[in-house]
Formats: structure tokens, sequence, C-alpha cells
DNA sequence: CACTTTTCCCAAAACGTTTTGGAAAAAGGA
DNA sequence: TCCTTTTTCCAAAACGTTTTGGGAAAAGTG
């Protein structure tokens, strides 16, 4: 027979190496059935307290921790959750995703799930990516990010019925998932703050268009104004692109000063901001001087930049953590309409949003 | 018996939803044994090219794609790749990092692998959630990145013979495998060349002191000054802090011109250029006219910026590659000591490494 | 035709768990 | 004491693959 296994004989010089138990030897150590000493370590009743406490020990003394292959393929389930990003789209630049990043990574690992990843590098093989992990039965559930309006993602998970949750919204009619930050409330707080300030002309820089999360912000920014009886000037509007957001922020703060009643305030994505700064400062215009400033996240920059930016600061580590808690409930089975969360959105004022000069 | 599955009869409006196929479900259809459509679609030649075709033929127009948790554990192998990045250590400020990442990725897709990531807050986390992965049996090798010097998860993994790659080096006598950046031939590089413009006085800003990188940098930095006859001066060499890198560059620049004998030139790393560029500002010095500069690194900011920035660019994604390929290798029982590559850097020279004024 | 070789296929074992469905032993109740 | 209930354990099945070790049929060979 083929039953003996090759002992866990420590020998010296070698300490480290073959650390790896198996609950079969486990058992034969204990003298005790496989079954017996699973069901010990899982906490089940029909273990005597005595036996499961002399499992354990032995568990913990000769550091055995249960294959997670062999468990996932008894269970039937990964025990993994996966998540595409894409570097073309300038994720990076900004320590807000990796703060989003942190909080779901720390709280998949504390459900002792995997999180695997993907890096694509456009919008097909964000597809590709994420078809593979579905269809190749590689994670129990998937996490998106940076959501377009019309997202074929959304449609494709939804369409069979595979466990996922958004990190934003998009247009769907079918119930879903989501955590998102209230971007239309920040904006229209941003907005109503500079008004109550005096200004009268407020500029937005948004983000790009396609995308969902502009949507709201100028949403937010309408409604800023119209609360603050301002009116909408569309030549005070305008999109930037992710490939090189400096750069379009550049020569859209340059156009916008040539207009004859410039803007006295500018809200913008932080992401933006060497742009708008670079523009400013080729106008002799300083940032919280001679025009106030607003940016949504705070990044790096914000804070050590003099003038230092008031910012619009999301939470990203904790919307992290509900994403994945609320994704562990989807796979679980409950009804993901009954997830839509839409965090609020903090207002840091430091120097660059003073009144009108 | 309990043999029967529950079958894949496809209805209507489910055409999605178990897509899931199995082998044993698959060699039904086929009325041939499991084991022989295992070996025909492996491509085994003791199968002949008739039912070979005819098998590979129904796995796809089933949709069949074997579980990977079950191929995982008759294998023996995770078939999964562990990293662990730390977010405080300003990693993805920088595109330079989402590039090698994007690198590593696709390269382990390709062979049909999976990548997990883990996200740790200091070192003792990061240690932390490295033997996770490694004693949790739940990867099959490791990708080690922003090493230092003496560096304890190299010891860790040596000690217990764990296939790993370094992106970088450190100070280890016994051989392992890593990809490094030429950093000293880079820095040697570009010192000689604002030497050979006619600079005299040529400062270095240099990484956190504890890393390895910065070893090199400063041993090129040191080389090229001695290649060109200059002498070195310690006051022209400083370092930054990982936490806050414009912050600290920025205080280092106004001291730097305190200086009676100020540099005409400036070595960086393109991270810390923010601070850098506000401090020049501040004296009233403009880049690439009254001080010459090249950064470590091709970050957008240093192709948008106006001069443009000349810089020295590390291949990330080619890097990345290359550092999966080698530990394929290793993980396969190769020597670990025969993979040891240094990647020369490219000098791209734009607007401001100009001759002294 | 009888023997050997080659071609093609398969049953069973194995990977390391968890779950199922008891069964033996101990305890409780009369 | 005898029956019932509770406690405590375990053998076997199952998860879905790949690998092992043949074995039957077909094809050569003399």
């Amino acid at each position: 027979m083929f039953l003996e296994q090759s002992g866990n004989r420590i020998g010296f010089g070698e300490e480290f190496k073959s650390m790896t138990i198996n609950l079969k030897q486990l058992s034969k150590l204990l003298k005790l059935s496989p079954t017996t000493v699973s069901r010990a370590l899982a906490d089940y009743p029909d273990v005597s307290a005595k036996t499961r406490a002399r499992v354990k020990q032995m568990a913990i003394q000769h550091g055995y921790q249960p294959n997670p292959v062999a468990r996932r393929l008894q269970k039937g389930k990964t025990e993994t959750i996966g998540i595409v990003i894409t570097p073309e789209q300038n994720y990076f630049s900004d320590t807000f995703f990796i703060d989003l990043l942190s909080g779901i990574s720390n709280q998949i690992t504390r459900a002792g799930y995997e999180l695997i990843l993907g890096v694509a590098s456009d919008e097909e093989h964000e597809m590709q990516s994420m078809r593979r992990m579905v269809e190749g039965k590689r994670v129990d559930g998937m996490i998106l990010t940076l959501i377009r309006e019309q997202d074929p993602r959304v449609g494709y998970l939804l369409d069979r019925d595979f466990p996922f949750v958004l990190y934003g919204r998009t247009r769907e009619t079918r119930p879903y998932a989501f955590v998102d930050m209230d971007g239309k409330q920040a904006f229209e707080k941003a907005c109503t703050y500079l008004a109550g300030l005096g200004h009268r002309r407020i500029a937005l820089l948004n983000g790009e268009p396609g995308f969902m999360f502009p949507v709201g912000c100028r949403e937010g920014y309408e409604s800023g104004l119209f609360l603050s009886g301002l009116e909408l000037d569309p030549d005070l509007i305008q999109e930037w692109k992710h490939k090189d957001p400096s750069q379009s922020s550049y020569r859209w703060t340059l156009e916008l000063f040539k207009n004859d009643n410039p803007p006295t305030a500018i809200l913008f994505q932080t992401e933006a901001v060497n742009g708008i700064f670079k523009g400013l400062d080729e106008l002799d215009l300083q940032p919280g001087k001679d025009v106030a400033v607003i940016g949504y996240d705070d990044l790096e920059i914000a804070r050590i930049h003099r003038p230092s930016l008031s910012v619009l600061r999301p939470q990203a580590r904790e919307a992290g953590q509900r994403v994945v808690n609320i994704l562990m409930e989807v796979i679980k089975g409950e009804d993901p309409g009954k997830f839509q969360e839409i965090h609020q959105v903090e207002m840091v004022i430091r120097e660059t949003s003073l009144p009108p000069s």
C-alpha cells in the first residue's frame, strides 16, 4: 500500500523544511481519525472538550494548517476574490486607489480569502481578464472599480448571476450591490461653500465623460449653483482626459481665463492639480489668493503644497472594507439589491478656499 | 450510488448559468473515459489523432475548462505567485511600479498561473502577509520588491528553500535570483553627461537609506564624478524620505542653495520632483535654465512639464516579465544563483539638461 | 498462422480536506 | 437490570482532476 507518507522527522539544520504536516499525519500522531481531528479544529460540538484541546495543542505545536487547495475542492468554493485594474487610466497616480485596495485586501485576508489581481491594458483585456476569472472558476466573486456609465462588465456578471460588488455605480436597472462615494453631495457642498464666501463665478473641471463618477459631480455642482442662486455658464465647465490629466487641465486653465468674465474659483479632481497650478502660474494667478480652488481627493500634493489645498476627502479604506463585507454577503446568497451604499465625503478646508479678492 | 451528477441541460433564458461542465460529464458525452479525455486535452501521444480532435471540439463546444482547484490538488502545486506591496512607501505615486506589476501580471497569466496580492501597512505586516502565503501553502513562489539592505524576507525564504525572485538586490551571501536595474550605471551615465556639458557642481538627492537601490545610485554618482575628474562634496548629497518625498526634497533644495558654491545640476528620483521644483521656484531658479536636472524614472510629470524633464528610464514592464520567467524556472527546481540579471537603464535627454549658464 | 510490437484506451489510485451517516460507549432513567 | 438518551468517535464518500500501470485490439513480422 502507498498509505505511508514521508514522515516529518526534523533533522539538524533543516528545521524549516517540510514544516508541512498533513491532516492524516497529525491524526496518526494523536491516535485519532482524520475526521475527529478536522472536526475538533473546526469546533464541532460532537468532540469532547478534552480531545479538542489536545488536538488544538498538537496542531499548534506542529504548525499544522489545513491545505487550502484541498479545502477549496471539498467545499466547492475558491475562497478567492478577483479584481482587475487598468494602468492606462491613471489609477495609480492616486493614493486614493491604493487606500481602497488596502482596505479590500485586509478585509479579504481577515475572512481567510485570497485576492487575485489582474492588470489589463485596455477595456478589452479588462473584460478578458475578468472572464478568465469567472468562467475559469478561479474566484467566488468580483470587485469592479472605475465604473463606466454603460459598463459591459455589469451586464455580463448579472447575466450569469455571478456575485460582484461595484465600487461606484452604473446605468443598470436590475438590482446590484455597490458602494459609492457621494460625489454629488461633495461637489454641492464645495460649491455652496464657495458661493457662501462670495464667489459668483465657479468653474468645474470634471472627470472624463463615459465614466459614472463625473455625472454625480456635475449634478452636485449644478445643484450647488442653484441653491446659491447662481447661474450655470457652460463656458466654465470642461472635462479632462484620464490619459493625461495634467496636460488637458493645463490647456483648459489657460482657456478659462481668456473669458471676459473669468471665474474666481475652480472645482476639480486633485489628480489634475498639476496642470491647473501650472496654468495659473503662467497667468500670474496665485491659487488661494487670486483664485479659490478645491480638489476632490486628499492626495499627498494637496497637503504639502503651499498654500495647502482645500479638498473633498473620500474615506477609501473604509469603503474598501465595506465592499468586501458586502461581497461576502452576496456570495452567501443574500440579495445584492439590499446592498447599495452611498458614503458621505468630508470637506477639508485648508488655505486655497478664501473669499474672492 | 451518488455517481449521477446534475446534468447540464441548457434551458430557455438560462444560457449562461451552469456553463460549467465537468470532466466526467464531458467524458460521458463523448463515451470515453475521463482518463482519455484528460490526456487528449493535454496532448498526450497515446490518444489517437481522431479522438483527440473529437474531444477538443466537444470541449470547446461546451466551454469545458478543467477546474483549477482540482488540478492544483492533484498536481500538488498552487499555480499561484504571491506579492506583497506596502502603500506607506509611496509605491503607487509611481507609474513605474504599475508598469512593473503589469509585466508581472501578464506573464503570470500567460503561464496559467494566478497572482495573489497582499497589501501591508508596515514591515511587520509585510512579513506576516508573506508568511501566510508561504506557510499556508497558498503560493508556489514569491516576488519581492522594494528591497532593503538587510532584508529579513530574503533570509526567511532562503532558510526554507522557498522559491522567490527579487526585484532589486540585498546584502546576502547565499545565492538567490534577482532582476535589478543598473542604478549605478544609470547615475554614472547621467553624471558624466552633465560633467561633459561643463557642470562642475552636481548634487544628488538620493533615496531613503536602508534600502538597497540608493546604494547603487550613490556608487554611480561617485564613479561619475571620479571619471569626470570632479571632487565629491558631501554637502551636495542628501536623502529624502519615502513617507513624504515632496516635503523632504523641498526643504533640501532650499538648504542646498544656501551653499556658498551652489550646484548647477541636480540628480534625483523623479518621485521627488515636485518638492525640488517648488524649491527652485521659490529661489527664482528655473530648472533647465539656471539649474540642470535629471530624474530617475520617466513618470508622466516628466513628459508634461515645461520644460520637459530629462530622465533615466528603466524598462519596468520588461523587468516584470523577466522576474516571472525566472521565478518559473526556480520553481521548476533550477538553481536560483544562475538568475541574476542587471538591466541597463536608458537616458532620455529632454529640456532640463543643458550646459551651465 | 503465430508471435511481437505498436496503438489506443481505461480502471483505479491519489492529492488533502470536509461531510455524511452511523456506531460504540457512556450516562441517565425506570 | 434493561432500555433510552447522550456523548464521542470514525469509516467511507465526495470534491474534480492527473498519473500509474496495465490491457485489449490492431498492426507488423517471420
